[in-house]
DNA sequence: CATGAATGAGACTTCATTCAT
DNA sequence: CATGAATGAAGTCTCATTCAT
């Protein structure tokens, strides 16, 4: 056994731990969410127990955003499943990661923190600019995308999104008005990328 | 007189550490960007040198966002001018922002980086959204644009933007596909935000 | 449970700093006692250690205090308790005070350096000169001291108590002399204070 | 020539130095009072104008000093000399010290705290002991004063005038009050010193 | 498994002083 | 004579990590 498994304690206090920093990057940010400040937040009363159950702040960040992708998943999915045809699935994409900010609004806050700062190295987050390429040249095939440059327009589009994600969630509005700014964001995405509007 | 003039030495004391100020955040970061690695790398022996020609990290950071912005102004500022209409001049900001990284590239990757940690305050910096928000709402009432929320518009662009820039910043490409990377761009800006295409 | 429970460990490890940092505070002054001067005379490895135990330099000049004042307390009070009337507890004060140079040399020079230079806000010593002057008061109504100012007065004979007490603490003489010091001193007091010389 | 003698410049340069110094040393402290600080104060441009006026700091202090002395003197000489037989000269001394809170309160602040931190090495102030102890010696020789220690007396009273006037530069009241004040400690001093009251 | 204590590096800042110009 | 630039030590404090118990 290469890999000792983890008890049911260990795994319980991780999850604590991670709950909390989460929470604490949300907050503070990724720069100033010290091991203090977790553990301060975590309600432990040293930073020891997270260098315990973390190999180092690296590792402590890849279950953070682990964490946040299992809670996000799960919530998008539903959204990206019922979606029929390239450009639903875009605006489903959209429309369900801006309505995400309704209900975990620490969890969006701290990913897109943590992205930002280049710190994230989880196949979820490095992945996402692959899937979205892929879509987008499927979509492309498939003459629903006009031509573009899909590795540009995925980083500018996915970013850009992520940018009226963090502005919504440092201070989340409404059902009514994320559901509105998910649908103006998602035309403008599907006007960018379609030859003449939507139309597949 | 407030404010003692400064000396020819002081003036180019300061200009060079803010130069490696520029270069040190363009590589390794703001966060990581401390006055020990910037003293080293401006070959300046303490960190009490800069300490001594900058009130604080605060005032030296002002200072690297003024100089950024007079780089970048200076460069960017003959395309707006020869630009004509709101779509052209949407066009102009995109290419030649973009264009920009040929030429400075660590001024463009430090900008950036230090926008995304908030950490600046310069009026350039914290009035751009204004000013697009501006020219997206005079585009709109001239019949230009198509009707959208110009706020949030705003913030997807800006920020899909700086993203492209930055990617292309950290590798830099030959003028021929940044010419191109920018036209990409632009294309995508102008299809969202009017409603047939390119016709003003 | 507002604050953390102390473990043993950690009790002695301030209560050593703060032996430690009452020395030096009385061998070099409170404005050149730093950390650095106090680790090293506790025999610390580095001043993190302070800062790990202390919240900050007013915590553990708060805790010397404390300190300090538990002992001198400890030693006067039984003279106190021991004195009837105004004018026999001023003599008690006095000659405790004095005597206390002989037992606890370092604390007495570090409390005084300390309230000399305005660095000390715990109640015992901002509150000594109400003390004083209730006590005044109080024997003036009685008809023991004759009317005078008692804020003015309070001030000069503490703080001159405190001088005497200060030089005697820089090179503490016998027992013996001490004892005459004190009698001297509070001869002095008393003389200035009543009418005609001690009489209750 | 051992000593070069001063140039008008450099004397008046010194002169505003020492004057800013004595102010600064009166508003922060000592321990604050920089060099940079004096400089700001005294509209220098840099602290090397100090450095070179002054072999150091101790030698700015002691010229600090000298100007306080010189200033304090000619104001208290009067009052002495105006003053017949032993008592009445303590009397002098006493309320013109108070006295001269209202005339000069930065000049006697900033003596006081630098008294207090044993900083002083002039002969002015290492002197006065000496003066007063032999004025008390005189005076016992005479019968006018009591016998008592002249060298702790001398402590004790010395520091308590010391501290009401510190206390009444800190914020000083009008010249009545002032005169009041003085009176009350000419009286508790000439009590505390004399058999039966001011009699000589 | 968990804890608190300890570490040592590094952060920014201020200081008194020196020196070339 | 005067200046501003530079220095390097020392200051307090925070950090991630390690380790004995």
């Amino acid at each position: 056994m290469l890999v000792r498994a983890r008890t049911f304690t260990e795994t319980s206090r991780r999850a604590q731990i991670v709950t909390a920093a989460i929470e604490v990057i949300a907050e503070v940010g990724y720069a100033k969410a010290s091991f203090s400040r977790i553990a301060t937040h975590a309600g432990l009363s040293s930073t020891g127990m997270i260098s315990y159950h973390f190999a180092g702040k690296d590792d402590l960040l890849a279950a953070c955003v682990a964490e946040i992708e299992r809670v996000t998943g799960s919530f998008m999915e539903p959204y990206l499943e019922g979606a029929d045809g390239h450009v639903a699935q875009l605006r489903a994409y959209v429309e369900s990661n801006v309505a995400l900010v309704g209900e975990h609004p620490a969890a969006v806050r701290a990913l897109i923190d943590i992205v930002r700062n280049g710190a994230a190295t989880s196949p979820g987050v490095s992945g996402r600019p692959a899937v979205f390429e892929e879509h987008f040249r499927a979509g492309q095939e498939a003459g629903v995308f006009r031509p573009f440059d899909v590795r540009a327009v995925t980083i500018a589009l996915t970013s850009g999104l992520d940018a009226v994600v963090a502005t919504a969630a440092a201070d989340p509005p409404g059902p009514a008005e994320l559901a509105r700014l998910g649908r103006e964001l998602a035309d403008l995405y599907v006007r960018a990328t379609t030859s003449e509007g939507e139309s597949a």
